[in-house]
RNA sequence: GCGCGCUUAACUCAGUGGUAGAGUGCUACCUUCACACGGUAGAAGUCGUUGGUUCAAAUCCAACAGUGCGCACCA
C-alpha cells in the first residue's frame, strides 16, 4: 500500500503550490496571447488598504475574484487579475500619525512639518505596505503579481493630476467657499459620502427672545445646539404663519454671548415648517446648510463661532470660548436658565451626521475647499439602467440610478498631507493648474490633497498604463467583472463607471458582482471592538486556504449577507479530507492510470456515476454564469459525498473486492475519469488540494503540457455531455430509475437491520427476489451496500420474515427462527399508517372533479401514478400483515 | 417619509404553481479492510399573519406584522 497520509495536511501542500505556480509564471497576463480563440478575461482588485490587514471581508472578496479567474483560465481564457493597493489618505495617515506619536516621535504632525511626515509614511508604507499582499497569497490568489499596482506610484499619480487637470480645463473642477461637512477630530472636509446620520437621543432646548420693537412680545424658539446661539444672525418665521406674520421685519435680542446681545432681524422664509417646534427658527448661517441657505436669501451676516477643533472661539463670548462644543452645549443653557431666558428642556430623538472615518459628530462648516462636477453622467447612469452593465444581483441598478439622478458636486479637497497634492499654484491673485511647477518665482502649491476616492475612481485603466495605448489597456479594458461591496457602490463603483466613460469612451467593467457584508453568526457586524472578527491567516494554518475558501463560499448566497461560523471552515476541512480520501482509496486500488472505458463492460452503477457527474457538470457550469456561487458548492457538495463517495464507491468494492479483472479495470477507468473531471470541477473553489491531487493521481501525465499536463490551472474545464457521449455510454433515465430503485431498496434493507437492533458490525444474511431479470453482479453489489455475509436469491423465506421492497425487487431479513412477530405486525402497521396518509391525499385531489376537469393531462397522469405506486405498497403491507397472523 | 431586502426544521439556507429539501446540529447504533475531519439508521416544519387569484399557493397578487439596509430629513 503506497504511504498516503489518512488525513490530509494543507501547509506543506499549498506552500508546495504556490510556490510552483508563481515560478512558472502560471498567473502571468500576456496580451499578446489573446486572440479570438483566446480571449481576454480581466478582473481589477479593489485595491486594499496598503497599511491593511486581511480580514474576513477580504477572504470573501478576493476568494470570489480567484474562482473567477481560475475558471475563466480553464475556460481557455487569457486571464488579468490585476492587483493593487491604496493609499487610504486618512486612514493611514491617523495610523502612522498615532504610531509616532506612541513612539514619541511627535506630538503633532506640526512637530514634524509636511516633508518629514510624508517621509515617515513612505517608510511605513514600504515596511508594512506588502503585508496584505502576501495573505493574499496564502488565500491562494492568482494575481498577476508582476502587475502591482499602489495609487501613489509615480505613473499612477501622473494619471490622477493628469485628470484634475483635465477636469479643471473643461470647467468640471471648480474651487469655491462653500458649506461642506468638516471633521473635527481628522481637520478636514469630507464628501457627503463619508458622513453617515445616526440617530442620537438629544435634547430640545426651549428658550424666548424678547422683540425689539414690542417689548412685550416674546418669541419663543427650540434648538438642539443652544452652543450655537452666539453665532445667530437672525430669526425665521413661515411668511404664512399667522401668529407671527406681523413681526416679520422687526428685530429680537439674540441672548447670547451676554456682552454682545445683539439685535437680530425677523425675516420671512418659506423653509420654516410651521408644525415644528414654536415655528420660529434661529438662523445660524456658518453653521448649518439650510440656514447658510436662509442667511444668502436674506442677507444675514455669517458668523463663526467655532475653531476648526470644534472649540468655541472669542466669538462665541468668553463663557464659552475654548470649550468643546458639547461642554459648550452645556454651558450654554446654564447661561439661558440663568438669564431668566430657558423655557423648558425636552428629551429629543434626531439625525446626526458622524464622520465615517473618526466617528465624530461632523460640523458643516464654511469653507474653501476644491469641487468636481461629475463627468459622463447621461451615459453612466443609462448604461446601467439598460442593461450593457450588469448588477448581480440586479436590484443595486435601483440605488445606483437613485444616487445617479441625486449627483451634488463632490468635495475632492482633504486638509491632510498623505495623498495626490492638488496640481494648483498660486501666486498672489494669479493661478495656475498644470502637471508640472509653474515657470518664475514666487508660486506656492495648494495644501491640500485629493479625496482618496478621487484617485481610486481612475484604477481600472490607470492600472493599464494610461494614458499611453498599451498593448494591456487594448486587450483587457474594459474588464470584464468587478467584484466588490455594495456598501462602495457611490464612493467608487460609480465613480469609476463615469471615470471609464470620460477617459475610455467605454464602461470599465461588464459586470459587477456585489458580496454580502460578513457578519457573526449572530448577524452581528464584525469589528474590532466586539472581537467578533475571526483572523482568517488563523484559520487558514487551523485548517487551511482550501476549507477556509470552500466554507466560505458554501455559506455566502448571492445578494445576502454572509453569517460567518467557524463551523464553516471546519466543514470545508472535512470535505478536503473527504477528497483526500476517496483518491487515497482509488491509489489503493492500483492499476493504470486513464485506461479507456470500455462501454459494453459498464455496470448500471457505473453509468449512474457517469449521468450524476454530468448533471454535477451542468449545475456547477450552470452556477458559474449566475454568479451563483454557494449554488455551486453545494451541487459539488452532494455530487461527490453524497453521490459519489456514498453511493458510487461503496458499489465499486463489489468489483474491487471481487476477481473479475476485466471489469476491475473498467471501474478503474470510470473512476479515474470522473474523478479527474471532479478536480477540475472542484479546482476554482480548492485550488491547492486539487493540484495535489491531480499530480498524485498521475491525471497530469498523459495531457499536453497547456492542457493540464503543467498543472490543472490550465486544464480544459469539463463540457456537459453531449448525445453522442450520453449514447455511447448508455447514459438515460432507465439507469436512473434502476439506480434510485436500488438505493432505495438497500436503505430500506438497512432499516430492517437498525429495527431489530442488529449491529452493523454483525454480518447477516438477506434473502433477495429480483423483480426481473438482472445481471448477477448487482447481487454482489447488494451484498456490499447491506454489509451482508450473503445475499441469496429465491423466495424461500419462513413465514412472516420482514421483508422490504422497491422497483428492484424485494428484500427478505430472516432471523433464523427468531423472529418477533409481534414487533413485525407494528413495524408494518407504523408503514401501513404513513402509507394511508399519502393514499388519503392523492385520493382526495383526484376525486375533486374540476381537478380532473382543469388539470394538465401530464399532472393527471403523474398523480394516478403515485396512486397506484402508493396502492400497491399498501397491498404488499396488508399481504404481510395477513402472512403474519395466519 | 421614500426605496430595497429578508421571514421555510433548533441553526444557516435552497426551493417561481402540482409528493416540503440540503448542510450543520440532535437521537440511537458502529472504531467494518478510503476517511471518526468517518459510517448507518432515525426524529424534526400549521413554509411570518390575514385576505385574494387558481382545480391546485412556500411559490402569484394585496394588506399587515417583524427584521435589516440605503436615501432624505424639521431646527
Amino acid at each position: 500500500m503506497p504511504e498516503i497520509p489518512k488525513a490530509y495536511d494543507p501547509q506543506s501542500v499549498e506552500t508546495k503550490w504556490y510556490s510552483f505556480w508563481e515560478e512558472n509564471e502560471c498567473f502571468t497576463a500576456d496580451p499578446g496571447r489573446v486572440c479570438d480563440a483566446r480571449q481576454a478575461y480581466s478582473i481589477v482588485i479593489p485595491p486594499p488598504n496598503v497599511t491593511g490587514v486581511l480580514h474576513m471581508g477580504h477572504v470573501l472578496n478576493n476568494t470570489i475574484q480567484d474562482i473567477l479567474a481560475r475558471k475563466a483560465r480553464m475556460d481557455g481564457k487569457e486571464v488579468l487579475w490585476l492587483p493593487g493597493t491604496d493609499h487610504a489618505g486618512i486612514a493611514t495617515q491617523n495610523v502612522v500619525e498615532r504610531a509616532l506619536r506612541k513612539e514619541g516621535v511627535m506630538k503633532h504632525r506640526d512637530d514634524l512639518g509636511r516633508e518629514k511626515l510624508l517621509k515617515h509614511i513612505w517608510e511605513w508604507k514600504e515596511k508594512h505596505g506588502g503585508i496584505i499582499i502576501e495573505q493574499l497569497k496564502k488565500l491562494g490568489a492568482s494575481c498577476d503579481w508582476s502587475r502591482l499596482r499602489f495609487t501613489m506610484d509615480k505613473e499612477y499619480t501622473q494619471c490622477v493630476q493628469r485628470v484634475f487637470v483635465d477636469l479643471y480645463k473643461k470647467g468640471l473642477i471648480y474651487r469655491g467657499k462653500r458649506m461642506v461637512n468638516w471633521c473635527p477630530k481628522s481637520l478636514t472636509a469630507l464628501s457627503d459620502e463619508e458622513v453617515i446620520m445616526k440617530e442620537q437621543h438629544s435634547r430640545l432646548y426651549y428658550f424666548k427672545v424678547q422683540v425689539v420693537e414690542e417689548p412685550d412680545t416674546w418669541l419663543e424658539i427650540a434648538t438642539t445646539r443652544p452652543e450655537t446661539i452666539p453665532g445667530d444672525s437672525g430669526f425665521a418665521v413661515n411668511p404664512k404663519d399667522p401668529r407671527y406674520g406681523q413681526l416679520v421685519g422687526k428685530h429680537a435680542i439674540r441672548p447670547l454671548p451676554v456682552e454682545n446681545q445683539a439685535h437680530l432681524p425677523i425675516v420671512a422664509d418659506e423653509h420654516i415648517d410651521i408644525e415644528f417646534g414654536t415655528g420660529v427658527l434661529k438662523v445660524t448661517p456658518a453653521h448649518d446648510k439650510a440656514d447658510f441657505d436662509i442667511g444668502q436669501r436674506h442677507g444675514l451676516e455669517v458668523i463663526d463661532v467655532l475653531e476648526a477643533d470644534g472649540r468655541m472661539n472669542n466669538l462665541a463670548g468668553a463663557d464659552l470660548a475654548g470649550k468643546d462644543r458639547f461642554e459648550a452645549r452645556k454651558e450654554a443653557a446654564a447661561k439661558l436658565e440663568e438669564l431668566g431666558a430657558l423655557v423648558k428642556v425636552e428629551d429629543y430623538k434626531n439625525n446626526v451626521g458622524f464622520s465615517e472615518r473618526a466617528d465624530v459628530p461632523v460640523e458643516p462648516r464654511l469653507s474653501e475647499q476644491w469641487f468636481l462636477k461629475y463627468p459622463s453622467q447621461p451615459t453612466a447612469r443609462a448604461c446601467v439602467a439598460d442593461g450593457t452593465l450588469k448588477f448581480h444581483p440586479v436590484r443595486w441598478s435601483k440605488t445606483y440610478d437613485h444616487w445617479m439622478g441625486e449627483l451634488q458636486d463632490w468635495c475632492i479637497s482633504r486638509q491632510l498631507w498623505w495623498g495626490h497634492r492638488i496640481p494648483v499654484w498660486y501666486r498672489g491673485e494669479e493661478v495656475y493648474c498644470g502637471l508640472e511647477t509653474p515657470e518664475g518665482d514666487g508660486w506656492k502649491q495648494d495644501p491640500d490633497v485629493l479625496d482618496t476616492w478621487c484617485s481610486s475612481w481612475l484604477w481600472p485603466f490607470a492600472t493599464m498604463g494610461w494614458p499611453k495605448e498599451t498593448e494591456t489597456l487594448k486587450k483587457f479594458y474594459p474588464t470584464t467583472d468587478l467584484v466588490t461591496g455594495p456598501d462602495i457602490i457611490f464612493f467608487w463603483v460609480a465613480r469609476m463607471i463615469m471615470a471609464g466613460y470620460e477617459y475610455r469612451g467605454d464602461l470599465p467593467f461588464r459586470n459587477v458582482y456585489f458580496t454580502g457584508i460578513i457578519r457573526d453568526k449572530k448577524g452581528r457586524k464584525m469589528s474590532k471592538s466586539l472581537g467578533n472578527s475571526p483572523d482568517p491567516l488563523e484559520l487558514i494554518g487551523r485548517y487551511g486556504a482550501d476549507a477556509l475558501r470552500f466554507g466560505t463560499m458554501r455559506s455566502a448566497p448571492l445578494g445576502l449577507d454572509v453569517l460567518f461560523d467557524e463551523k464553516d471552515v471546519e466543514l470545508g476541512r472535512n470535505f478536503c479530507n473527504k477528497l483526500w480520501n476517496a483518491c487515497r482509496f482509488r491509489e489503493m486500488q492500483g492499476g493504470a492510470m486513464e485506461g479507456e472505458i470500455r462501454p459494453e463492460l459498464l455496470t448500471s452503477d457505473d453509468r449512474w456515476i457517469l449521468l450524476r457527474l454530468g448533471q454535477a457538470i451542468t449545475e456547477v457550469t450552470a452556477a458559474f454564469e449566475a454568479y451563483r456561487f454557494s449554488d455551486a458548492t453545494a451541487s459539488l457538495y452532494r455530487f461527490f459525498w453524497s453521490e459519489y463517495c456514498d453511493w458510487y464507491i461503496e458499489s465499486c468494492k463489489a468489483t474491487f473486492f471481487g476477481d473479475n479483472e476485466t471489469r476491475k479495470a473498467n471501474v478503474l477507468a470510470v473512476v479515474d475519469f470522473v474523478m479527474g473531471n471532479t478536480l477540475r470541477l472542484f479546482h476554482p473553489f480548492l485550488p491547492f488540494i486539487t493540484e495535489e491531487l491531480w499530480h498524485g493521481l498521475g491525471y497530469s501525465g498523459d495531457m499536453p503540457e497547456e492542457q493540464g499536463g503543467k498543472t490543472i490551472m490550465t486544464a480544459n474545464w469539463p463540457k456537459v455531455f453531449d448525445n453522442s457521449f450520453n449514447e455511447l455510454y448508455g447514459l438515460d433515465d432507465t439507469v436512473d430509475r434502476l439506480v434510485a430503485a436500488k438505493h432505495d431498496l438497500v436503505t430500506q434493507g438497512r432499516n430492517l437491520r437498525a429495527a431489530y437492533n442488529i449491529p452493523f458490525s454483525k454480518k447477516i444474511d438477506y434473502t433477495y427476489n429480483p423483480a426481473g431479470v438482472q445481471d448477477s453482479h448487482e447481487v454482489e453489489v447488494l451484498k456490499v451496500l447491506l454489509n451482508a455475509e450473503s445475499v441469496s436469491v429465491g423466495l424461500d423465506v419462513p413465514k412472516g420474515t420482514p421483508r422490504v421492497g422497491s422497483a428492484l425487487g424485494d428484500l427478505y431479513l430472516p432471523l433464523e427462527g427468531l423472529i418477533d412477530f409481534d414487533a413485525e405486525r407494528e413495524r408494518l402497521a407504523r408503514e401501513l399508517q404513513k402509507v394511508e396518509k399519502e393514499i388519503g391525499k392523492v385520493e382526495s385531489k383526484l376525486s375533486n372533479p374540476s381537478f380532473a376537469e382543469r388539470a394538465p393531462a401530464e399532472v393527471l397522469e403523474e398523480q394516478r401514478r403515485r396512486l397506484a405506486d402508493w396502492q400497491a405498497k399498501r397491498g404488499q403491507i396488508n399481504e404481510a400483515l395477513e402472512k403474519l397472523s395466519a
